[in-house]
DNA sequence: CGACCTATTGAAAGCTATCAACTGGGGTGG
DNA sequence: CCACCCCAGTTGATAGCTTTCAATAGGTCG
């Protein structure tokens, strides 16, 4: 299940200063499991292309996806030195690698982990607000102009690399909940699908309005 | 409503290298408001004593209360340089603002909000597990638990600081659901109240199987 | 002592979860 | 190449938890 496709170390030979040197590309296929909540934090990785989601589990099995993340984003965060979530692969993907020491010898590192932990923290906020204060509908809707902000390319089809089941996970809903949902949006002329994992927004003004502007 | 009750500008010429210079301190009582969602985002600021929390709010006026700060922890984030949320103090409390190019000029400062983002960012992705997953029983205990740690200064008696609609807002819950919550809490001998605000926890151990660890 | 605000408690409604059956598409194997 | 199987998704019915609406209690401050 944990299968890493290639593992390409940073060449620190060739690089001038103020680059890490203890630095790896990783490739990683699709629904990999990267990190494990609760296992020793020695790394600390950023998303370079595909895309990741980070989860956590309550002792009873019941799964939160916290966050979602793209290129540049941030993950491998310590909280007692152990990971604070597990990190599973939703496409093919490749990650950077760094120690957690080279924090503190790289400064440019820093400061781009720096700019991409306030961006994330922001996400987390808005999604507080979704998990907290939105209906089920709302936050399907909310989660759809997510990902696909304005100007997208693609002719405004997106393509669902998450299941229902991760969605629910994400939006702290059920499977059936978030099926309905989509029904609901796709009867009310708001989205069309052309397969399950196939949306294209059609009256993106309502969804805004859904979604509590965005 | 908004009073601030003295403002220190740090004292640039007496410090040596390294210490940021366009810094200042404010003392700012209970129940200020901060900072306002949305407000173009000048300066980014730490909390040095006492308590504040982070808002945000959907267009038709529902609330949530997406962070509670401590000592240390940043806010004043921005999203396209507007605040993403609103800052109240919910007890008198001082607070340090730096303008936000001094990140690029200290090293010193920016790896301290580097390590605090870290450590919010993992609160955040726990709360996000908190709305999405847990009941309004679970929730509360795992807000009370997280209030008072382990070892705990005042004898075991905690002094809540919040009204049961900021809790409600923080917790994704309605003020009775809260009230509710601690009248069960209660019934089962897991707290105490002295008074509505003065909660001593009686039995650490099922409040811990409640909130699921922690 | 009374006014006012916060908190508590009760009753009913509403939304989502749960349980269950059915559908459809993709892949495998005959 | 087609049939079958299997898994993800959809849809329906019911239960359960939280919200909503409403009335009462408690505490603080003037």
């Amino acid at each position: 299940m944990r299968q890493i496709i290639e593992e390409r170390t940073g060449s620190p030979t060739r690089q001038p200063a103020f680059v890490e040197p203890h630095c790896s590309n990783l490739r990683v296929a699709a629904h990999v499991t990267v990190l494990h909540e609760g296992d020793p934090a020695r790394r600390i990785m950023e998303v370079v292309e595909g895309a990741v989601m980070l989860t956590k589990l309550l002792p009873d099995g019941r799964r939160q996806v916290v966050e979602l993340l793209g290129p540049g984003d941030v993950f491998g965060l310590a909280h007692d030195d152990a990971y604070a979530c597990s990190a599973e692969t939703l496409t093919p993907a490749t990650i950077t690698t760094h120690e957690r020491s080279a924090l503190e010898r790289d400064p440019m590192l820093a400061s781009r982990l720096l700019r991409h932990f306030e961006a994330q923290l922001c996400v987390m906020h808005s999604h507080a607000l979704v998990l907290g204060r939105m209906s089920a509908l709302e936050r399907v809707a909310f989660f759809l102009l997510r990902l696909m902000p304005e100007g997208m390319v693609g002719g405004g089809t997106l393509h669902l690399s998450m299941t229902r089941q991760e969605i629910a996970d994400f939006l702290g809903l059920t499977l059936e909940t978030v099926s309905r949902a989509f029904s609901e949006l796709k009867r009310r002329g708001l989205v069309a699908l052309q397969r399950a994992d196939e949306v294209r927004i059609q009256d993106r003004g309502s969804m805004r309005r859904l979604a509590g502007a965005l």
